[in-house]
DNA sequence: TTGTATGCGTTATCAG
DNA sequence: CTGATAACGCATACAA
């Protein structure tokens, strides 16, 4: 009897299992699944022939005879961000509630493969959850339904049946001019951040709003969402008389904190500094950061609900719109009179 | 003719293609594979049905006959801690240069449920990345067998034949405690991390060590791997003479950091404190922090080489040990001797 | 070069 | 309750 069928190296399959027990294919698959009613011996004879080849059904061929693969894709522009690192843990831990598993694609701010990523994301399972905040509308309209079902995190859908988790930007930056305002601050500088990004435009276009109507006195600078970003424009923070300044987030305040502190710039004393996001270590930030917190684990929760409707066939959710809780801690202070003179 | 093969919602596939194309499956799988020489009128005759039933191969399918999916897991115990994210960022950038998609794992500290967790991911690709610092050998041990081919990241193979890229914490700390004894510290800290860590194990023995080779005093604190730990900890820090502190890790060392300033303890001027890791924020805390500096992107990029070969049939590369760079900054300064007056 | 037939490992339908 | 048998969608020897 020379081996030939036998080959323990390759993982064992549920016909070899059938073979061994004396039964069918059909019963083992009942029998793996828990489901239908098999006879107790029958039953405990395959239990024992997959026991005994270390049997482990494929989930491939499982997920291709189902129609089910049980695993969903988060398509984000930056892993290095701490926000979609947030989204990406919260995603994770709620679609494992669920038994399902994440699969994870970094753009790397590349917008121009950005489609495609998401693309080939997709494919690979049953739903997407997408974090693009630069990609142009009439691109993510295009490809809106070779990618459902899926959910939008932290943007609009244009005029998209797809729902969205985002985050009410101008809410927070309201919160944060009223909190700086009841210090008595009248002009503040905004360090925006990229111009292609669509939540930097909402935190722009309310703090414009409060200009024009003549609550503040606005000054912009070009800047970035990093903390170097927020270090190389310390220096003109002084110049132009503003006594408080908005960060475009934590990151860019941080840097911003940094600088003014390597200036002798002493905050909140000389000029106030607030963020936004509430990421981690701006708790830990001397002086500790003021900022409007997006709460870390919600945006991860609720895009998983939506899509698990989706995929359950159910009618898309509405969207779910957070607003940030103004988190006021010791960078934020009383106007100081005395720094235009 | 009433509609009944029709579906246009449901995706295209191959047969569909071939149909419309009017050849046989076959040749469409050539064309769309770009593989073997079809006729260039027929290969075009497929794109052109291809593009009209806007058909895109199942990866599924593809990936149960082909035996690949291109896919590998990642596993880590705790998405939160940003060494791991650094692993789980530079992993699934080196994987997608090479055409691999990334899933990913969270065990959640749950050292129980840890092996299941890996067990399942990896049948669901084709290979696998373990973070387990805390997994028990034995059952590693078992474990190993059913996980190959993969790669563990942070910690040893006991015996077995599996690649691992590992940090020398032991030098690490040589480096730390040599740059503490120039400054003149004699009689230090250690911050301990969960007792469980095999990291911290390399740690502790090798300050140990020092401390049995008369070389330097150790003190030993019960602490953990977190910010709060280290906060919590800070005020047993001056009661026992030491001029130093080394923590188990940067998020440790900020939480004492932090805790030292409340009490209005001068960093470096009373105590110096040393960190592990050089996350980003490791260079903007007041003051800016001394650590042991493992580079955030190699541990990932090695990792994947290594699963790569095996991916490949090719023998198990030898693993890969990194040097922690030692980074001095404004924590660290000399011991105050006036400190134990 | 092209088509036929078979395999990949499961699940599901439908007789018996 | 059980077992053939046909999907699932694609790749690939093999034959023509």
């Amino acid at each position: 009897m020379t081996a030939e069928t036998d080959d323990d190296t390759r993982p064992a399959t549920i016909s070899r299992v059938a073979e061994l027990a004396g039964v069918s294919r059909a019963t083992v698959s009942r029998v793996m699944n828990g489901s239908s009613t098999v006879a107790p011996h029958l039953a405990e004879r395959v239990r024992r022939a997959a026991a005994a080849l270390n049997y482990q059904p494929s989930v491939l061929a499982r997920s291709l005879a189902v129609g089910r693969t049980t695993t969903i894709a988060l398509v984000v522009p930056d892993l290095a961000n701490p926000m979609f690192q947030d989204v990406l843990r919260s995603l994770s831990h709620a679609a494992a509630t669920q038994g399902h598993r994440l699969l994870v694609a970094d753009s790397e701010e590349n917008v121009a493969e950005e489609g495609l990523i998401a693309l080939e994301a997709r494919r690979r399972c049953d739903g997407l959850v997408l974090c693009a905040p630069r990609m142009p509308d009439d691109e993510l309209a295009a490809l809106a339904p070779k990618l459902a079902p899926f959910v939008l995190v932290n943007r609009d859908a244009v005029g998209l049946s797809v729902p969205s988790v985002t985050v009410d930007y101008a809410a927070g930056i309201r919160d944060l001019v009223s909190h700086l305002q009841g210090l008595g601050h009248r002009r503040l500088a905004y360090l925006a951040g990229p111009p292609t990004s669509a939540s930097n435009l909402q935190r722009l276009s309310t703090l414009r709003g409060f200009a024009a109507a003549g609550r503040v006195e606005l000054v912009e600078h070009e800047c970035g969402a990093t903390f170097s970003d927020g270090h190389a424009v310390a220096g003109r923070l002084l110049d132009d008389g503003c006594t408080a300044v908005i960060a475009y987030n934590d990151l860019v305040a941080f840097g911003a904190l940094s600088g003014l502190h390597e200036l002798g710039v002493s905050v909140p004393g000389q000029i106030s500094v607030a963020g936004f996001d509430d990421i981690p270590f701006a708790q830990y930030t001397t002086p500790p950061l003021t900022t409007a917190a997006v709460p870390p684990t919600e945006l991860g929760e609720r895009a998983w609900q939506r899509l698990w409707a989706l995929l359950n066939g159910e009618p898309p959710p509405a969207d779910a719109r957070f607003r940030p809780r103004l988190v006021v801690r010791g960078s934020t202070g009383p106007a100081a009179s005395a720094n235009g003179a």
